[in-house]
DNA sequence: TTGTACGCGTTATCAT
DNA sequence: ATGATAACGCGTACAA
């Protein structure tokens, strides 16, 4: 390792000055091929190795960007994550990741260090910290399917999401529509299943049940409360067509087998369509989903906050938006009568 | 936003040097109460903010790892990459996070990348570049769970894991053992799944059958692979007790899918037992399987590489090594011949 | 096309 | 306990 190579020993080597080393990388153009070649040539010999931070001090352009999840264990974070990080290649931007684990106090602590690093943008998919309190960090930011009033976000049009779900179980003439939810607030982007849900029953003038149960990150309180909710659906509509729309595929497998268990004739007795298309393909029926466009959530957010970024060099202060991605229904074997089979 | 406040203002305004201030934060017990107090009220009332691109170039230690995960889809990663960030609490190390997306060229821009920006390690998950390598980039290094004959690595002991799974098997009474397995290279951990799941039943005089399909990252594919092994299982070993130990949970459950289907009784006719308790808890049958101590593996990465980071300094040489961390057995529905309930 | 001088914000070193 | 000065490695601005 020794001592690193700097544009001083490249400079040294070659007989031009650093800067003449400096634009053979920021503006090669303005260089003789002769120069380029013996800058090339000594840069291979002396094994140089470009220092961004020493870059990052000198022109103010650290090119990261910091990413905040709530954490990994959920499917959908994961995803988006992963389509964030591939934005690379096409952006550029480095991306320092922390998981706030729910924490609003250590949220706070990341972006502090975030900050530090001089990061130039920040995008937030967790939730404990209000918009309002984002905004007076000054700084680009765009959220992710959060509450979002104070600053640019992404979301996924959840109105119409849950719009398409109610009306595929209206279309397979289940009697009763129910829509399975923990309790969201309303400023929240996933309150608009509820809406969206309750509207479209509304307007077809079929009956609709909202249930809210409050549940938690645990399989097994999740699997008593479905199947708490398993009895009362079988209680109070008995011999009714029952068509299930869960808020997330976990809780739709979930249903499913409960139903499964109970020797519950699916889709007869019962349709159910999840959110989110993670492992609705992989329950014992696949099941019917609405998925999330989760690149072009991705990469709409980079795109963003790049613009954001550069808007703020021209002193052009870009507006607040709110960027909407239409999800789709994806049609599987726990809806349409003809379809109890795998795919 | 305006200019940003550094320790020269700070200093001005307080009639110290800026000397002082940077004590301030990094030797604070060296300066009087009073020339503490002038200062931690200059630093509020200008609003200062610190910077860390410029401590880093001044002292060397940018306090970053760097990570390459080969995707976020595969649930395996995403838990490691999870517990990797929950380190910075105890550690401090900052991440810079990339996805190979399996694509050996595009890691090896990642690699170059993170070296600019004076990553102090890496730790690799992905496993398109060879070990021999890696250790040419002569920088701190951790595999996780991948070829790793010229790094250090943790791996799981996943010999034990296959141990475990065909002991309990046996236990079961199964009459003939079946490991699924991918094509894996036997200088891969994972081979170790076979050598352990054979030798077992060596050991106990069990007839024993491998079967390696070239599963790709698709479920369709998996699933018709999957179903052509349940029909050869079926006309092979058509009224013997089978014990199935496949390599991670995803197949699993689809397996067990397929048996469903196909009306097998379970534990009865087929045992099963997965790999990663990741999704086999929230199959129809919750099933049996080896889970990999997933926080523990990320905290030993994290500590070999402050360890390697650490004897760099002071010039001792640290060994290369193979930390090895024991998995468990979770006994589910799908084993045992009284478990087929619900847990 | 190439060079000079200086600045980015911090820490290291040696003084006092 | 505090300060002066020189790094750290690169880019900006202006000059030649």
């Amino acid at each position: 390792m020794n001592k690193k190579v700097t544009f001083s020993d490249i400079a040294k080597y070659t007989n031009v000055s650093k800067m003449t080393v400096s634009r053979y990388f920021n503006d090669p153009g303005s260089l003789t091929p002769e120069t380029k070649g013996k800058i090339e040539k000594a840069l291979k010999e002396l094994n140089y190795k470009s220092n961004k931070v020493a870059k990052i001090l000198a022109n103010g352009r650290s090119e990261f960007i910091g990413i905040i999840i709530p954490e990994l264990f959920f499917d959908y974070y994961s995803q988006v994550l992963n389509e964030i990080l591939t934005t690379y290649n096409d952006f550029n931007y480095k991306f320092l990741v922390f998981a706030g684990n729910h924490d609003q106090e250590l949220e706070k602590k990341y972006i502090e260090e975030l900050l530090a690093y001089q990061v130039e943008g920040l995008i937030i998919l967790s939730y404990t910290l209000p918009s309002e309190v984002l905004k007076e960090y000054n700084i680009p930011i765009v959220t992710i399917e959060r509450e979002d009033q104070y600053v640019t976000s992404i979301n996924t049009n959840n109105y119409l999401g849950a719009q398409l779900a109610a009306e595929h179980l209206i279309q397979d003439q289940c009697d009763i529509l129910i829509n399975i939810n923990s309790f969201v607030r309303e400023n929240v982007p996933a309150y608009d299943r509820i809406r969206g849900f309750e509207d479209t029953c509304r307007q077809n003038q079929i009956p609709c049940k909202i249930i809210q149960k409050n549940f938690k990150n645990d399989y097994d309180v999740t699997y008593e409360l479905l199947d708490s909710v398993y009895q009362h659906l079988e209680s109070e509509y008995s011999n009714k067509r029952k068509g299930v729309f869960l808020s997330n595929d976990n809780y739709a497998n979930i249903f499913l087998n409960i139903l499964i268990k109970n020797k519950k004739q699916i889709p007869e007795e019962y349709e159910i369509i999840g959110f989110d298309n993670t492992i609705s393909k992989e329950s014992i029926i696949p099941i019917t989903t609405v998925a999330q466009n989760i690149q072009k959530i991705a990469r709409s957010a980079v795109e963003e906050l790049k613009e954001q970024i550069e808007s703020k060099d021209s002193e052009k202060k870009s507006e607040i938006r709110h960027v909407i991605i239409d999800p789709q229904l994806i049609i599987r074997g726990t809806t349409g009568k003809n379809s109890y089979t795998a795919e």
